[in-house]
DNA sequence: TATTTTTCACTTGCACGCAATTGAATTGCG
DNA sequence: CGCAATTCAATTGCGTGCAAGTGAAAAATA
């Protein structure tokens, strides 16, 4: 085999395990997120505005890496639950302000209890978790290799 | 700041950090993927299938971790493009075979450029992924803790 | 053997995720 | 000031991802 079929093989056990390993979160945080009525990402949504109410659409995606194609709509159906408010910034009107509505500052109780709830399943999956952290240990460590020459 | 409240915090980190991780990752796949015309789990599909030729659609998911409801749909596409043949298993009926075609063998010349050049280009990013690792190795840590006890 | 259960691939419906485009508002430059 | 370039949210189109359900085939059980 030569040098580059093989790095084939490591590109597929490298970039599977960090596809693989977001996946397997979002399957372990669905059952707590549910309860909730959430999604990941709209829960991801909640833990900034938590954080910081009246951001922009724009502000939001840039936290959370997503564009506007996939936030707004994702935003309007949180709208649409009654979850948050929409409001157009009067001072710059090409911009729309997310505020949360009282319910949606509510959700914040229930949201209290995910995070142990996660770590307590994922209590089971520690080689799941060493196995990422090892893919990236030598990814880290090829990256330093490669440059170091 | 209660304990909980920190840990929502905490959950707000650590998920977002392996969430954004496996979208950045993409990301990066994407452009080397674009010249061979493949999406990344496309890619992924085929670094199985260039390793062992004529799995049935359920071994694919279990490989990737997709269900059929993702396969299905995109196998069917990839045959549409000629790059893969799919068979109907007649010791059993209920399975469908997915052979590569000369094409899709033949993408694999292509391939073989892509593992070098991600790397390449995520030579930039090592703080991007120390910050991944360091969040896993949290993570690790409070799992042991918390059994721990 | 006849019937029930299980296993598969497939489909439908919904929610991302992102590229590309649109249209309105603002900014910047001459 | 006036016009071009930029910025922003929204939309469209396509490809995942997954739950839930369907129907055919095989396996298990009575």
């Amino acid at each position: 085999m030569t040098a580059q079929e093989d790095s084939l093989k490591l590109d597929s056990m490298l970039c599977f395990a960090v596809y693989a390993a977001g996946h397997a979160f979002t399957r372990f945080y669905k059952p707590r997120l549910d309860a909730l009525g959430l999604t990941y990402p709209q829960y991801l949504v909640f833990l900034v505005l938590w954080e910081a109410d009246g951001l922009t659409v724009k502000s939001l995606g840039e936290r959370l890496f997503l564009d506007s194609g996939t936030i707004t709509p994702l935003i309007k159906r949180l709208e649409g639950r009654g979850l948050v408010r929409r409001e157009r910034d009067s001072e710059d009107e090409r911009q729309v302000l997310v505020f949360l509505t009282p319910q949606g500052r509510a959700l914040r109780e229930k949201a209290l209890a995910v995070p142990l709830a996660v770590r307590t399943a994922l209590a089971g999956e520690r080689e799941a978790v060493d196995t990422l952290r090892l893919g990236l240990q030598k990814l880290r460590a090829s990256l330093d290799e490669q440059s170091g020459r």
